[in-house]
RNA sequence: GGCGGUGUAGCUCAGUUGGUUAGAGCAGUGGAAUCAUAAUCCACGUGUCCGCGGUUCGAAUCCGUGCACCGCUACCA
């Protein structure tokens, strides 16, 4: 892929995956998937990407997990890296780097900026009062302690909140209270010294940051709940927990305590890029340049996928982090941090109108689903079903229409006929002759007009419409088809016939390409099958062979200088190809009472 | 309880700042075609825009209210 001198540099971050356990589908189109196709299509076009995730290793969750499987949870954390690594690669998802927010850069850095918070007056400590558990051994965080709901009289009331009746609870309201982690009763509370960040003092500077003028194309999910969150009121947080695994608190007095979860998370980002320039010392990688401003320029353009449980940690914690930590550091030599330049957020993907739950085992595992059916069938039904201004379903029923309809019908059909049928009249070889007609300018106009909304569609991330736009590309090929009739013109006019297959075989390719960053594995395919490699590929635009403006100027309105492609000129005359066979098998009516039934929907 | 979101065609969803006969895809019905994975293409929408009330020349859109579902409520992440 080359890189065009109009060239951005462009930084991508997905939200951080929980370690604990395989991600569901849920997860994956809420950030990961969505993160992954905005980072082929920039890079298709030139750009220069990074694209960076990790997993998110910190936390209680983990720990008790770890406990379950009988693991140190270091050992628990590096096996399920190397899980979560396996499957994205399986999802195609192409991270130019996936860390792990237990590495010591992310160490490192997290310490680094709680020293420049506690610099510039924003850290302070408090005594607070927790719940200890003697036969834990552990503090419990509030909803690890369970016990009777004093309102209701529930007897698995958690400490934070009664299920039952709703009402908010503090764990020592509850009767009877007992750890969720061993049962035991053996409780007590003691007091214990934590570090504050204090967010209150930051309420002014991150409102006019989230309402100014560059935030105006945010989804407006997520200004909202960013705005909810201020409207309530900012509070200091709490940034550093009683528990073994986590980043150390480098202070006196602090010994045995970790920086919570959510303060480390979002400095993984910055920490992952670290991680990537270290771990190949030789390309000299300056991961600074991600991350800083460089003088009056404001550094490469940061985008971050979420789903919207995260996004006030996006909006909130994390830019006081930077603001606070950006105070002054000038003085030090050093260049301030980049703040977000766009947020994407997510809805939720339902099953079946219900929520995804890992604890229930409620709906369709990325493992599960990538060994039913390779990672080109979800990427684009997740994709083409975003839920980006909505919750939005996932339902078996519409995921097999989905891929039976769009991809095999749609996409795989054409491929298909269009090699096929050229196979038999011509061998499978390009075949020269004949001269575009009115009716191949008029599919070019058609297209290029459907790939000027796509492009727009995939540079605002507006995923669904982009992939709507993507099926319309295709259907115009299968138009093409029944407009020239080539299976009835080669009774009469070869030559004709062997420009209509040529040009077929040319939007072969451009589907190719256009279709990439949602099926990146079929576009491979197909290119290979031309005898191509998407390494020596370009975004299909002006460079592409197109026609002069002299052919069809006068008849369009929507004339753009080099972008209605000349697709008898695509692929050049003579070049040989194999018939790849079909690109999508079709789910069966069986597949899919027998997945419905497995993965207990409704 | 508080806050927020959602409720549009059988299904999944779009509907920009209120502006003519409310849209797309799928499903369904009819037709054309037979190169192809029985795949394609064309045509076809009488929808109390959740209910009620209000503002307005005009409301799916704004306001109030009721109902239903969902989420968040800061120490699960």
């Amino acid at each position: 892929m080359h890189q065009g001198p109009a060239s951005k540099r462009i930084l991508i971050t997905s939200a951080l995956p929980y370690i604990n356990g395989v991600k569901h589908l849920g997860n994956l189109v809420g950030s990961m998937l969505p993160a992954d196709v905005f980072a082929r299509f920039m890079r298709l076009q030139g750009h220069e990407v990074l694209f960076i995730c990790a997993t998110d290793e910190h936390g209680t969750p983990a720990e008790l997990a770890a406990l379950e499987q009988g693991l140190d949870v270091a050992t628990f954390c590096r096996e399920q890296h190397a899980v979560q690594e396996g499957l994205a690669k399986r999802f195609d998802l192409s991270f130019d780097h996936f860390g792990r927010s237990s590495s010591p850069q992310n160490k490192e850095l997290t310490q680094y900026f709680c020293r420049r918070l506690e610099a510039n007056g924003y850290i302070e400590e408090r005594l607070t009062k927790q719940v200890y558990s003697k036969t834990d051994g552990r503090f419990l965080p509030d909803r690890y302690v369970v016990g009777t709901c004093p309102h209701c009289g529930n007897e698995n009331a958690r400490g934070d909140q009664c299920e039952a009746c709703t009402k908010l609870l503090d764990p020592t309201d509850l009767i009877n209270p007992r750890s969720a982690v061993s049962g035991s009763a053996d409780l007590e509370v003691r007091e214990s010294k934590h570090l504050f960040l204090l967010q209150s003092k930051f309420a002014d500077r991150i409102r006019e940051w989230i309402t100014d003028k560059n935030k105006e194309n945010w989804p407006k999910l997520v200004t909202s709940i960013a705005l909810k969150w201020l409207n309530e009121g900012l509070h200091d947080r709490c940034i550093t927990r009683d528990l073994a695994w986590g980043v150390p608190v480098d202070r006196p007095g602090f010994e045995g305590k970790v920086f919570y979860v959510w303060f480390d998370a979002p400095i993984e980002y910055i920490a992952a890029t670290k991680e990537w320039a270290d771990e190949n010392p030789a390309a000299n990688r300056d991961w600074r340049s991600w991350w800083k401003r460089t003088g009056d320029d404001t550094g490469p353009e940061y985008y971050e996928f979420m789903a919207k449980d995260n996004v006030p940690f996006h909006t909130v914690s994390f830019p006081c982090t930077i603001m606070g930590a950006n105070e002054g550091i000038e003085t030090t030599g050093e260049k301030p941090w980049k703040l977000v330049d766009y947020i994407k957020g997510f809805n939720w993907l339902t099953y079946y109108g219900g929520k995804f739950s890992t604890s229930g085992k409620r709906g369709v595992f990325m493992n599960d689903a990538i060994d039913l059916l390779p990672s080109d069938y979800w990427r684009y039904y997740l994709m083409a079903n975003a839920p980006e201004t909505n919750d939005s379903s996932f339902t078996w029923e519409h995921f097999a229409a989905t891929v039976n309809k769009d991809l095999a019908d749609t996409l795989g059909n054409f491929v298909n006929r269009a090699f096929k049928l050229t196979e038999k009249h011509f061998g499978c070889v390009v075949p020269a002759g004949g001269e575009p007609g009115f009716a191949d300018k008029d599919l070019a106009l058609q297209t290029a007009d459907r790939l000027r909304e796509y492009e727009r569609c995939l540079e605002a991330m507006e995923f669904r419409k982009a992939a709507q736009e993507l099926k319309a590309m295709w259907t115009l090929g299968n138009m093409y088809f029944d407009r020239m009739q080539p299976w009835k013109s080669i009774k009469e006019d070869r030559e004709q016939t062997a420009c209509t297959l040529r040009s077929a075989i040319g939007l072969v390719r451009f589907y190719a390409l256009c279709s990439y960053p949602f099926i990146p594995g079929t576009s491979a395919r197909i290119l290979e099958a031309l005898g191509l490699r998407l390494e020596d590929e370009t975004w299909p635009d002006g460079s592409w062979p197109h026609y002069g403006s002299e052919s069809v100027e006068g008849r369009d309105p929507n004339w753009r200088e080099g972008k209605v492609l000349n697709y008898s000129r695509l692929v050049e005359v003579g070049r040989e190809f194999s018939i790849p066979g079909p690109l999508f098998m079709k789910i069966t009516p069986e597949q899919l009472a027998e997945w419905e039934d497995r993965f207990t929907g409704k």
